[in-house]
DNA sequence: TTGAAAGCGTTACCAA
DNA sequence: TTGGTAACGCTTTCAA
């Protein structure tokens, strides 16, 4: 920066204020403009954040940037927030709470404005850390009962549930369901969850459960999850998936079991990510807005910024579902 | 720090020893370690990125985070720097050139450590701003013919002819080719000219070139590209696909229409994504180790980084490709 | 509209 | 093994 100034015949104050788009004659701006192009100049954004006691990153926290669903919402908050000249420092937890608590050490070093992670389950640690910093904090993808700060997101419970009346209308009663085995993915559990919860108030009769295969669940998951419910429970009509993933997998089986899809059987999925619109027979499934979780998300964290720019709003914000009739179900 | 210090009666020195894990009398240690436990405190990054003179972030360019073999290869990074106790800085390029100059602009000035980009292709002023940095760069998914540092990565061209071999092989002479409209994706037209080449070669008669939609090309492509394919050459016999996304799209199609395949006519993809070993029929496609691309990718920046952590190694690492014969071709 | 000085929280360096 | 001091490159604040 002293280079620059010294070039342009003024004080480094000048150029920090060119940079930051503070007032400056146009002549002088243009003179300073002129040097920083003539020596390839990036000011450091470290030494920025040092002096002026404020970062421009918002940390962001996913299970797995490789669904579509949290990648969608990943856009959704780089739309919100980027204009505003914030920086993503993006995350993987892959499903795993100890390596979330790492990643928000490791983030927190660099002194993000705010913080968003996915779902409401964090270690103590993870917490505790995210209080004592003291910045906006928000949860998407679910609505925890016992927030930290805001959270952005819907009932994983209501909406399977809705799914599951969605199906008995249609005149489905032996409905099971695919799941993962694994308990990380707190989610999937809700709408297992929601699932028992709706099967047992219409008097369907015991829950048919296939847990089976670790998160994030994949295409591979459908197949063997679907035989091994064939197998229990042969006289199943309906099949309700995790995950559109899930689903396609099962779809897919039931090609090469000769089965018809819905006529002998009912899929249905969760998610409504491209596949299910794609796939033949297209795929009934819940649409959750996971672009507009993180737009609103991105919102609520600017308008936490706008304002102290501390935790402590304790707001909810509702993202819409809905079930979405395909050919599958 | 200075509480911290003050707390274990030490001074700041101590403190910012025991926190990089320098020699330090155990009882000392101790001591400070309590204190920061008691305290909360998280040790500033902006701060000792400015006095170290070296930040701990690797910055990572990808045309799209949605696209799995982005995300893979992401994956591959941070398992290779992650231990190293290097942060990814992620950025999502959306396939825009005037994109990814504002994102490497905004990266550079967090002074990262080294950079890594996906492709040849970028603005005069991305390559003169990395060129300025000089901080190692890796060009990754291609071998640039003229590349800014190191690349790491395979050639398009020959995997696509490879391809169109394994289809003449298989017997099959009126191939056509379903690619993007866009130019942007330039791995995406260096696949369509290993086609024509192949097919030229072969002495095959015209390319059937249908370009079609944008970047990145999803599953909702392969379906209107494959009908407009037979509109235009109704006797093919073989497509192929620049991505399994479109391959996948053009299947269904094929479902919908009545089309055995490949029977009637045989569909083959690229990229090996999970979706083309779970689609009935599973796809033929090129497997490309994109989680490799990613860990070569950390090494080489790790190498870099152990040498005198300049540019200028100007290496080039091959990563191999194969042909997946499935059941679609 | 511009400039000078102080200081942000850490680490490098040298000294004890 | 530990401590003191001087940076690091910027922004804030106050003065001209």
């Amino acid at each position: 920066m002293s280079d620059v100034a010294r070039m342009a015949g003024v004080s480094k104050m000048t150029v920090s204020r060119v940079l930051a788009g503070h007032s400056v004659a146009l002549a002088t701006r243009e003179r300073v403009q002129h040097a920083i192009d003539e020596l390839g100049y990036v000011a450091d954004a470290a030494a920025g954040a040092l002096s002026s006691g404020r970062s421009e990153f918002v940390a962001v926290l996913v299970p797995s940037l490789a669904s579509s669903n949290f990648s969608d919402t990943v856009r959704g908050l780089a739309a919100a927030l980027e204009p505003q000249g914030l920086q993503l420092l993006l995350g993987d937890t892959d499903y795993d709470l100890q390596r979330e608590e790492r990643l928000v050490r490791s983030m927190l070093r660099h002194q993000p404005r705010c913080i968003a992670l996915t779902g409401a389950q964090h270690t103590a640690a993870t917490r505790t850390l995210l209080r004592r910093s003291g910045i906006p904090v928000v949860e998407m993808w679910d609505l925890p009962s016992d927030p930290i700060d805001t959270a952005v997101g819907f009932s994983n419970v209501k909406a399977a549930r809705e799914m599951v009346r969605y199906l008995t209308e249609r005149g489905y009663r032996k409905i099971g369901f695919l799941g993962g085995a694994s308990d990380l993915d707190r989610r999937g559990l809700e709408r297992l969850k929601g699932y028992q919860q709706e099967i047992r108030a219409q008097g369907l009769g015991e829950p048919r459960i296939v847990r089976l295969g670790d998160s994030p669940i994949t295409m591979s998951h459908g197949g063997p999850a679907f035989d091994a419910l064939l197998a229990r429970w042969p006289d199943t009509d309906a099949v309700m998936c995790v995950s559109d993933m899930s689903a396609f997998g099962a779809i897919m089986q039931c090609h090469r079991l000769g089965l018809n899809v819905p006529g002998d059987i009912a899929v249905a999925g969760f998610g409504n990510f491209e596949v299910a619109a794609c796939t033949h027979p297209s795929i009934t499934t819940v649409s959750v807005d996971a672009h507009g979780i993180g737009f609103r998300t991105g919102e609520t964290l600017l308008a936490a910024l706008a304002g102290d720019g501390v935790q402590g709003s304790r707001k909810s914000v509702k993202i819409d579902y809905t079930v979405i009739a395909r050919e599958s179900a």
